[in-house]
DNA sequence: ACGCGCGGGACATCCCGTTGCT
DNA sequence: AGCAACGGGATGTCCCGCGCGT
């Protein structure tokens, strides 16, 4: 595909208007950011940011949108690792915790969702599509005798995922998401045992 | 105490503009609520709101007081109750989690509490006293013996927490917190094996 | 006439009101100052104020009445200093200003007055009388040939108005009325010789 | 300079805004003037008003700009004259007079620079440069023997300057400023004898 | 592809004044 | 004589979005 000059101007102002939204929305939340700062931190104009996106509402969309995608990469990188059960979890867990701590570009989408009904538009559900990705994988653990029997792989996910979530929140509140890894690790240190099978006799 | 009849009415208009307020900034976060909405709602003007509260920031600080009471209301129950170590902490997040889901004046101040950087007032921080709170009752429960040696009781007590408020968050995004109270249930279930001391002989 | 405890009350209340409501109104100006930042200063609320005053223009007005009993006092002192044209209007120029350099009771109505179209009821007109009792003092002046002949009394009262007030108000400005005394008496040396007699052969 | 069309309008719908607000600003002060008001009357929206001006305050500097410029204009006018001394402030404040009588946009910024702690931001004190400039050609006038020995200069500018605002807060109260310029005219006739020389024999 | 000028509409703030209580 | 709760209304601020320019 060629490239015009003025195609590649459009992409990288629609990039930086992006980055620069995810940050201010991260920091901030959506209903106290105006479009006229982010305009004034682009050195651009409104009319810029409503060239790209038709409303405040789209962009935080868009930015939710960019979020989902890197999520999607993430896994694709897990699949690649070729990590099974139990440890693909942790590998990925720590993945994410990385990623929260070190991009608003992650942090961003997270809150925008918490705070979709504020939006107006509908914004894809938070929690779900992580709880289903983690069942799969409890599944597979499941399958590897890695899972005590009697519990429901669906429960255990969900518990996986609030322990991350919840980790993610305190420590970003507390000490803006520093400790996030290592209380990550933490976590499945103290989870682990009620997960695993007890007596693999 | 003699109470006028001024101050009754002062009492409960001041009451009914929290309660309403509080409602309001659980549904639709701080930023979003006008405060000529919960004026609508109670029937009243704005300076009648603003008679009692000397700012929108003002009244959010005053719904989060409001929730702080009733914390130490919830943890003066627990001593009354005789509950000592892990089982007093389970009988605790259980009592939260139903006051969690049934009353909008514990959740509003949470997701005030989480807001505070738009609010632009000091408000508590939200975590800490949760983690300090539980922290000395896994203290209590290293004495009875009921935790594993060599886990410091800050360190589980973090993660209690997280778990906690992970579940909460989440079931509050998926259910409307209709199944909060099961899921930490669970939580103490997967939990607890990893914390207790794993062989006793 | 005996003076019941009630009604010393409330001569001493209404003036105490009226005391700031002088100091707010010559700093700030009347449509800056808000009757509950007068109530927060005494210590009571609007209710008293409103007791004593049926509005906030009432109250000004009151304040603008004080100043003129002022004026008058000390017109009577001017008479009785036994002190008869140029003379007399020198000194009273020089009480008049040392006044105003040092009560805010009377620099306050010269500033509600000129703002008298802004509080909407009608205020004694500022300058007017000031002309008036000027002219009759150099009208005393002519008739002690005092005076160069060919001037006419009002034209020269309204001469020496206009430099006192202009030195009042420039004197205000630069300096909080600090050289005000002198300035005046600056005035009067150069006003003088365009006013006496020239060849008095 | 191009003039694109939009900048034509931008340049004549911020001038209309900057004249209406002197007009208004003059008639009834900075505080109760409301910017409604000004919109209203130029049937635009204060939306339009705030892209213009940040704030109320940042309009009412504006206006005092504008009129600083215009004095800076007159100063050159005088200089153009070729008049000296005596003679160049006479035709001076004969100028000033006729515009501050005739250009509302010429009396609303001293309004606003009396007010200008209700504004709340810094304005160019009022009359501290028109003592200086006067002062200078005092001195001028000092070299051409015009004023009798033993005066300072900076005392003879400080009275003059008085006597010339004096005359105009007194004409504009009492005759909206119609005999402006015949007392002015007047100032000086009684002020000449007793700066200028008594006998030059 | 982007900028400018502007519309329209909220929203928090705050203020004057009134009515029923003491 | 004084106070407390509240009504009603206006004001400055500010923001999203549009439509014409260019």
């Amino acid at each position: 595909v060629q490239a015009t000059l003025r195609e590649q101007q459009r992409v990288r102002t629609r990039a930086s208007i992006l980055r620069v939204a995810a940050e201010e929305f991260d920091k901030r939340g959506y209903a106290s950011v105006a479009l006229s700062e982010i305009a004034a931190r682009l050195e651009v104009t409104k009319g810029t940011i409503y060239f790209h996106f038709s409303s405040k509402a789209a962009l935080a969309s868009a930015v939710v949108d960019m979020y989902l995608s890197a999520w999607e990469a993430l896994l694709a990188e897990v699949a690649r690792q070729e990590l099974r059960g139990m440890a693909a979890l942790r590998w990925l867990s720590a993945r994410v915790a990385r990623n929260y701590r070190d991009e608003p570009g992650v942090r961003a989408p997270l809150r925008l969702m918490r705070e979709s009904d504020v939006i107006g538009i509908d914004l894809p559900t938070p929690f779900l599509p992580w709880v289903e990705t983690v069942t799969r994988h409890v599944r597979e653990a499941q399958k590897l005798g890695e899972v005590r029997r009697g519990l429901e792989a669906e429960t255990v996910a969900w518990q996986i995922v609030a322990g991350f979530f919840g980790a993610q929140e305190i420590s970003h509140q507390l000490t803006a998401s520093a400790d996030l890894v290592e209380r990550v690790e933490t976590m499945w240190d103290l989870l682990l045992p009620g997960i695993e099978s007890r007596d693999p006799s």
